[in-house]
RNA sequence: GGCAGGUUGCCCGAGUGGCCAAAGGGAGCAGACUGUAAAUCUGCCGGCAUCGCCUACGUUGGUUCGAACCCAACACCUGCCA
């Protein structure tokens, strides 16, 4: 199905600890499992990776991110650059020593930064972008914190003022100190409100970005031998366009430096959620088979389904954790916040359905207690719930895929979580 | 008994003639959050309701075109002196 030229020989060579085998496919769409291989074990696939920016999933102990099923972390390399310094991790052993997660971890290149810190200043990545106008872009840029060019993007750090430099080379020399299993070009993130001849550029220098990240990265595998071995994924960017998106993985799947290529792909940027399928679909169809698709910053439910049976194999996103500090949960009939009234006298789980340590032991009523009394295990307990759900889910799409109850799963999920859709 | 200070919306607390239904907190009620500057942010928060009207700043009465703000009496509370 793919019109992709023959791709490169894989990077991931026997002997380097990486790997992607695809296993079952999903009849008359491009979704399938599979299985990555990495020096700190395996992921099945479809999976959602946990986000632990900061070398730590905010308020959960990593046995009980084990615990919840996750398989694999997402930590932050510019977060960690700054804080606290990609040399103490190093010394400590890289990520997952350091942070006390022996399974596989990731990390991404503070490209995301990029934008968050820059145009895209007090703005979240825009899916919906009712109300929002340009101005709002401009006037957030007056006081953003991280500037592009082509050679790279200068930060202010939001912990102390100070400046620094990223570029694609100082991206993979953080990432090979954190010493990930799989780590991420950098790129540059646009937002919705930029012009197509804008995208067009950027999607340019996020190309010339990773063929650079490429061949720093293979400078470095070289000279850190006796490292794991560290997989690198390019980013595909190209917003809601048709050509940018196919253009843009068609020339990352085609990049070769040495007999060397990306050993998988992250999928990300600005992307209106009607979209996301659509935009997943075109860029699966242009990348190799034998690689791996990572989607950045995707995990509402029915986004989950609509990557999967476009090509995505694995997710990562930081709302699960985010809003459950805020008291947003999941549950199979959809989402509620614990901390209104209605839970003050509710002594049932969460979600009756879920089997994770939080539905198993604790009533909404108490969660709602928590919440009002400021208590700390309020937000541990009601991540453990929202990061189980989301991989549990996950997991259940994987199961759904090889044995063929693919549509009655979506069909069901979809129709008790968004009741009136 | 004397002197001084105080009594504001659910709570704390600003306001000392009109721009005051009354700042600011807190509590309460809701909402948002998609590669984490987020355990954060936003809205509502006397009643009825379209401008607007009604009821409100301890109680009662007064001054004034107009009072939470000025005056008097009363009721509580708080200091200091006896």
């Amino acid at each position: 199905m793919s019109g992709a030229s023959p791709s490169p020989a894989p990077p991931s060579a026997p002997g380097t600890g990486f790997g992607f085998e695809v296993g079952d496919t999903l009849a008359g769409g491009a979704g399938r499992t599979g299985t990555i291989t990495t020096p700190h074990g395996t992921i099945a696939t479809p999976a959602f990776v946990v986000v632990g920016t900061k070398a730590t999933v905010k308020t959960v102990l990593p046995e009980t991110v084990a615990e919840l099923g996750a398989q694999a972390v997402l930590a932050n390399a510019y977060h960690l650059y700054l804080q606290p310094g990609a040399d103490v991790v190093e010394a400590g052993g890289g990520l997952g020593r350091f942070m006390n997660w022996p399974g596989p971890t990731y990390t991404d290149s503070g490209g995301f930064q990029v934008m968050s810190l820059g145009v895209g200043f007090k703005k979240v990545l825009a899916m919906d972008t009712a109300g929002l106008a340009d101005d709002d872009v401009v006037a957030a840029g007056k006081n953003r914190l991280a500037a592009v060019d082509d050679d790279g993007v200068t930060f202010t750090s939001h912990l102390d003022g100070s400046r620094h430099r990223f570029t694609p080379e100082v991206s993979m020399q953080v990432q090979h100190r954190l010493g990930a299993d799989v780590i991420f070009a950098f790129d540059e993130l646009t937002t919705l409100m930029n012009t197509r001849g804008y995208q067009e550029s950027s999607v340019e220098r996020t190309h010339a970005w990773a063929v650079r990240c490429l061949a720093e990265h293979r400078r470095l595998t070289a000279e850190r031998a006796t490292a794991p071995y560290q997989a690198l994924f390019g980013v595909v960017q190209g917003a809601q366009y048709e050509d940018l998106r196919r253009r843009a993985a068609r020339d990352l799947a085609a990049v070769e430096i040495d007999g060397h290529s990306f050993d998988g792909f992250g999928i990300g940027g600005a992307l209106e959620k009607q979209n996301l399928g659509t935009i997943t679909g075109w860029v699966s169809d242009e990348l190799p088979e034998d690689r791996p698709r990572h989607m950045l910053g995707i995990s509402e439910p029915d986004d989950l389904f609509t990557c999967v049976e476009n090509g995505a194999d694995t997710f990562d996103c930081v709302s699960p954790s985010r809003v459950a500090r805020n008291a947003a949960v999941y549950t199979r009939d959809g989402r509620f916040n614990v901390n209104t009234a209605g839970s003050r006298r509710c002594f049932e789980p969460i979600d009756a359905e879920c089997d994770c340590y939080t539905c198993t032991h604790y009533t909404r009523a108490y969660l709602h207690h928590l919440f009002k009394a400021k208590e700390m295990l309020a937000a541990t307990l009601c991540t453990i719930h929202n990061e189980r759900f989301v991989v549990a889910l996950v997991d259940r799409i994987r199961t759904a895929v090889s044995d063929g109850s693919y549509a009655d799963l979506k069909a069901e999920t979809l129709g008790r979580y968004y009741p009136v859709r």
